[in-house]
DNA sequence: CGGAATCCTCTACGATACTG
DNA sequence: CAGTATCGTAGAGGATTCCG
């Protein structure tokens, strides 16, 4: 699961259950996470074009943002042996899911933005 | 807005906008938030009373949360002049029009859980 | 009762160098 | 091309003390 000392990780004490919203969030709770699985949703992308579809980003860091969210099943890893290597990001069947919830809070947060 | 690091804040050099999702994502990270829109969703809290609904947290970061949810426009700061103070909170209007989009990202999370 | 003010810790993010 | 390894830093969270 995420990586974050937020609430859904470890629940305080006297909350047994891990509360879900919070669950949900900690997945896309990464610098580049969300917009990582937006262009994912998109279409499928190798290692180097995520990196230059996200400027800024050391190797390093997307590297471990691609790996937690595989870890959490929302990204597909596909490595091919070629050489030089090629390695292919997708959305998993499951992050595919996630798409409505991500349109969700983009509607939201473009009206709520608005009114500043 | 948010004081995360995170996407929506800093946009990288290349992209103008700020992603409304990242924003919608930022609203809500921190480690009580959630939780403590859910509590006012259900009802309008004092201080104390919330306090003791969040096992764990101290006086400090409960204020700092409540400050930074009243700051997006997502909670509202009642005080009453007595003594003792008395101060309330509740959800804003625009709190309010989140709620649907806390029980989207729990429903999703709720079935992302299970599937373990 | 509902804070404010300090101090401290932990870790997500980032920069850099190196590699099969 | 797609990483790994190492080191450094900022800032979110927390503990504690004091206050009107």
């Amino acid at each position: 699961m995420a990586r974050y000392k937020f609430q859904g990780e470890t629940p305080p004490e006297g909350q047994e259950e891990v509360c879900p919203v919070t669950y949900t969030q900690n997945l896309t709770a990464g610098r580049w996470k969300i917009i990582i699985l937006w262009h994912l949703s998109k279409q499928t992308r190798r290692f180097n074009e995520l990196q230059r579809l996200l400027p800024g980003i050391s190797k390093g860091i997307l590297t471990r943002q691609l790996r937690e969210l595989e870890e959490d099943k929302m990204v597909h890893r596909e490595v091919y042996k070629e050489v030089p290597p090629k390695v292919e990001y997708s959305l998993t069947p499951e992050g595919k899911t996630f798409i409505p919830v991500l349109d969700i809070m983009g509607e939201w947060g473009k009206k709520h933005m608005q009114r500043k």
